[in-house]
DNA sequence: CAACGTTGTTCCAACGATGTAAACAAGTGC
DNA sequence: GCACTTGTTTACATCGTTGGAACAACGTTG
C-alpha cells in the first residue's frame, strides 16, 4: 500500500493539515513537529497523490503534445526539447499522436479536458478552422507551424515565406538556373506559405518560373522526397537544384539523384529544411534551414504558462521564432 | 466554466447519481430520465474529470514511458509504436526523458507514484540494481533492452548476443578479415551483450580477436561513431569492415570512413543495429540488424496490463522478441 | 391485501489533498 | 487581569466522482 498524508499524521502524532503544511512549506511549524513530521514521511516513503491534490487545486500538471508523428525525426527532436522545458515549469508531458489525419486531430483536440491537462501544445496538419470549436473549453492552446486558417490562437513559428526564400536564393545565388521544389501540399499551411518564398526568390533573381518544376508530397517521408526527385529527373530538362520542403524530402531526393549517377552538388545542389540531426551526417551532408527548435519548444511552453496564469484574456499571440541557413556540402561541395 | 456532474443533474432534474449512472452506461435508468440527462450532457458539453474519476477508481489511465533521448530516431521511434499500442488501451502515454543519466533516471522512476501512472515502460541506461529500491511500490513496471544486472522485472529484448553474432557473421561470410566493433562501454547492459556476439562470431568463423578494433563509444550518437571510425582508421592495419552497435553510430562511422576517402563498402563494410528509418535511406544504405520494434512496445504495453489486472504475483516474464537482418548497400554494394 | 421481488432513484460516505477559519497557546502591553 | 498580538495547530468543508445502502414506487403472487 501507499502511504498518505493520514498515514503519515498517525505515525508522528499530528494532524493531517500539519503534514500538509510542512509538505508544502508553510513557515509555521514548530521545530519539534517538523521534524518528527519528516521522519514520519521519510519511514513511510511519502508521495502525494496527483490526483487528490489537483482535483483540489484545479490544476493537473501534466502538459499534452500534439504532433502528427513521433517517428518523424523533427517531431522526435522537438517533442524532446518540449519536455525538458516542461520539466523547468514542473510539467510532465503527454504526447498523443495522429498521423497528421483531420480525423485524430479533432479526436485528440477533443479529448483534451481541461481536467486532464493544464494546456496543450499542437502540430497540426490537417485540422480546418471549424475543427478548433470542438476543443474542450477552457485548455489553453498552443499552435506550431502555420495555420492553415485564421484562428484566434496562440502560435509559434518561424518566417516560412522568408526561410524558404532564403534558401531558394542561396542555389541561385550559387548560380543554379532550374531550381525545382518538391512538397507542394493542398492541406498544409506551411506548404504554400514555402511555396511562396521559393516563387519570391525565383522571382527576385530573375529566374523563370515553371509548374513542372515544383513537385507535390503526399507526405513529407522520405520515400515522398525519392519518388518526387525521380518524377522531376525524368523531366525533358531536369533541375539543377531543389529546394525541399523538409529535410527527409530532401534524404529521399538525394537517394533519387545517387541511384541515377548524379552527383551532388556538381550537377544537383540541394536544400532541405529543419536542421534535423541527420542532415548533418547525410552524405552529402545536406544544406538546410535550421529553426531554432529550442526556443520554439521554450516560447511554446512559456505560452502556455503564461496564459493559466493570467486570468483575463490576453489578445492571441503571434510570435515568430529566428531561424538560420545551414550551409553544407549539399550545395557547395566538400570543404578542403 | 466547465460542467460538471452536478450542474447537468440540475440541469435535468435529477440526483447527480443518476447522471453519473447514465454516463457509466448502467442500465435500471428510466427512458425519460435517461433522455433528458443525455440532452443535458449534450447541451452541457460535460466530459468527466479525470483526476476525481480516477481518484475514486484508483486508476490514472496514463502509462509512462522513460527513454534516454526522444531526439534518438530508435527511440522517437519506438515511443510512437508505445503510444499506438497504449491508445489501444485507453491509455494515454507520459514520455520523460533522463540523456540516460544515472541521477536522472533515478529521479524520475521515483517520481512515478502509482498516484500518477497506472504502469511504466523503461528503458534505462545507467541504473543498478540497488535503484529500482527507489521506485515508488506498487508501479507495474516493464523494462526495455537489456538489464545491466539482474533484477526481477518483467523484460522486453531481442537476443542481443544472438542479433550481434548474426550482424558480424555477415560480415565474414562477406570475406571479411579485420572486423572491428564500435560501441564498446562498461554502462550499458547491452554493449557487453553485443560485444559477446561479436566475439562468438569471430571466433566461429576463425578470425583472430584483438582489442585494437574494440573501439569504445560514449554516448551512442552519430559523432561518437564518426570518432571512434577516425581513431580506427589510423591504425597502422585498419578494419576492413565494422560492426556498430546501433545505427547511429554506423552513420557517424560512415561519414568518417567517406571523408577520408574509402569506398564502402568495397574498402569497408558496416552493419548497423536498430534498423531506424534513417539507415534505409542513408548512402550507401545501412546494413542493420532490425528488431521488431512494433513487437517490442505492443509486449511491453500487454505485460504492464497483465499486471495490473492480475492481482496475484506473477513471476518476472523475460520476453524476447524477434529480429532480422536487413541486408543493405553497405555491405553487398548497390543492387544493379 | 400483505409480503415480496423488481426496478429506479436518491442519499451518504469516501478517495487524498488543501484552503479557511476557528481554536488554542504563549507572550506583550497597559 | 484583560485585551491584544503572534505563532501554531486542528476541525471541517470542499474539489468531482462513484460504490453501496437506503428508499420509493411498482406490479406480482400466494
Amino acid at each position: 500500500m501507499v502511504a498518505t498524508l493520514k498515514d503519515v499524521a498517525t505515525l508522528a502524532g499530528v494532524s493531517v493539515k500539519t503534514v500538509s503544511n510542512v509538505v508544502n512549506g508553510y513557515a509555521f511549524v514548530k521545530a519539534e513537529n517538523r521534524r518528527r513530521v519528516e521522519e514520519a514521511l521519510a519511514a513511510t516513503g511519502y508521495r502525494p497523490n496527483v490526483g487528490a491534490r489537483n482535483l483540489r487545486r484545479g490544476r493537473t500538471g501534466f502538459l499534452a503534445l500534439m504532433v502528427p508523428e513521433l517517428s518523424i525525426p523533427y517531431f522526435g527532436e522537438l517533442a524532446g526539447l518540449v519536455i525538458t522545458a516542461a520539466q523547468q515549469q514542473d510539467w510532465s508531458v503527454l504526447i498523443e499522436h495522429t498521423q497528421g489525419t483531420r480525423e485524430r486531430e479533432r479526436a485528440t483536440l477533443g479529448s483534451l479536458g481541461p481536467h486532464m491537462v493544464d494546456g496543450a501544445i499542437v502540430s497540426p496538419e490537417a485540422l480546418e478552422a471549424e475543427d478548433f470549436a470542438a476543443l474542450g473549453t477552457g485548455v489553453p492552446l498552443v499552435m506550431l507551424g502555420e495555420h492553415a486558417v485564421d484562428v484566434p490562437i496562440d502560435h509559434v513559428a518561424i518566417d516560412n515565406v522568408l526561410a524558404a526564400k532564403t534558401a531558394v536564393g542561396h542555389l541561385a545565388s550559387l548560380g543554379r538556373r532550374r531550381i525545382a521544389a518538391i512538397g507542394q501540399n493542398q492541406h498544409r499551411g506551411t506548404a504554400a506559405l514555402r511555396l511562396a518564398g521559393y516563387r519570391d526568390a525565383l522571382a527576385e533573381a530573375g529566374l523563370p518560373q515553371s509548374d513542372d518544376l515544383v513537385a507535390p508530397a503526399r507526405n513529407y517521408h522520405r520515400r515522398d522526397g525519392a519518388e518526387a526527385m525521380a518524377h522531376l529527373l525524368e523531366l525533358p530538362e531536369p533541375p539543377d537544384a531543389v529546394f525541399c520542403f523538409n529535410d527527409l524530402l530532401a534524404i529521399g531526393a538525394m537517394r533519387a539523384a545517387a541511384e541515377r549517377g548524379l552527383r551532388i552538388p556538381a550537377d544537383l545542389a540541394i536544400v532541405g529544411f529543419d536542421n534535423t540531426e541527420e542532415s548533418a551526417y547525410s552524405l552529402p551532408a545536406l544544406t538546410t534551414i535550421a529553426p531554432d527548435k529550442a526556443a520554439i519548444a521554450r516560447t511554446a511552453v512559456d505560452l502556455v504558462r503564461r496564459r493559466i496564469e493570467s486570468t483575463d484574456q490576453l489578445a492571441p499571440q503571434d510570435i515568430q521564432t529566428p531561424f538560420s541557413l545551414e550551409v553544407r556540402e549539399s550545395t557547395v561541395g566538400r570543404a578542403t
